[in-house]
DNA sequence: ATAAACTTTCAGTAACTATTGAAAGTTTAG
DNA sequence: CTAAACTTTCAATAGTTACTGAAAGTTTAT
């Protein structure tokens, strides 16, 4: 297989996973382009690989500098600005991990935790609600507790905590 | 707070969840509802709750049986078919994990196996990509090899593994 | 067989999301 | 200050995905 043609190929199937992971398709192709690219891109270099219009690339590459998973460079004595990506995949992982759990998981322990205060009336509905509603929370407290300790944790702490954490 | 506004409010913030979870909203509220209902419900009785007409219920519905987190049940001596979810949440993460696996995963490791026979023509840009790609292809078998454990997992025995596995 | 009760399909449409490209805005060099 | 080099915005549009509802299909009881 040659160069080209692979590189193509990883930079679709990373498209897809990272629309998976909640990016989507165009940020996640920015950044699977600079993942592999040895030296930092500027957003023309973006706009030609990609095939992408200068607004959408701009778009993009603010959306993955808003998720710290691109970082702006500045090349002394040039004006244009270049982009590099994190390249370690744990770090990447993480971040993505926690802004999900900002975006995602947060917002629905806050409704977990409002609507756990409903009134009980007696009825086996209310019953059954309560105690799904309990469960939810529970789940959902660990998977934030866990996605926080990812977040923030260095590989290999992470896996010998999982276990203590979860008991 | 109400009984009817803490069971709207929780099948919205559920739809929400469960759409970034892979699902798509209508399914995730239906699974929603039927989680906290203490009865099966019948294709009319979800379409009148969630106000969504025949083709969706019936799609979505259909979705969730594919994806193996509702099932059918068949009250004796009547007609109509009528539907229930997993309400183990542990049961119905380990489904999602599973699925997710067989959706997303499996196909970028495909790819990523693939590209790893990339010719390595000795300059800098094949050498890059082909290191990244050996990283991505270890995350990426890490992760699928922790999803299918827990897929596969009791919940105990999950997380006692964990360790182990990632060493 | 046939009619009622129910389920599934699907073409059309609505709602939403992503993309373009030109115009406006900003920064820097001279 | 002005012009050039660059970045950002945004209204228009293209593309995608979800939803409707009526029609077709299926099953069951008689």
């Amino acid at each position: 297989m040659k160069y080209k043609e692979a590189k193509e190929e990883l930079i679709q199937a990373w498209g897809n996973l990272g629309y998976s992971w909640g990016l989507n398709k165009t940020m996640a192709q920015i950044h699977a382009l600079l993942m592999i690219s040895t030296k930092p891109l500027s957003t023309e270099d973006i706009m030609e690989e990609l095939n992408i219009s200068r607004g959408n690339a701009n778009m993009n590459i603010r959306a993955l500098l808003d998720w710290q998973i691109v970082f702006r460079i500045s090349v002394p004595g040039e004006r244009k600005e270049y982009f590099k990506s994190e390249k370690d995949i744990w770090a990447l992982a993480r971040q993505v991990a926690q802004e999900r759990r900002k975006r995602e998981l947060e917002p629905i322990l806050k409704v977990l935790r409002s609507v756990n205060e409903v009134q009980t009336d007696g009825t086996d509905e209310t019953k059954e609600f309560k105690k799904m509603v309990k469960e939810l929370k529970n789940f959902a407290e660990k998977s934030d507790n866990l996605l926080d300790a990812f977040g923030k944790s260095e590989e290999n702490w992470f896996w010998s905590t999982v276990l203590r954490m979860f008991k």
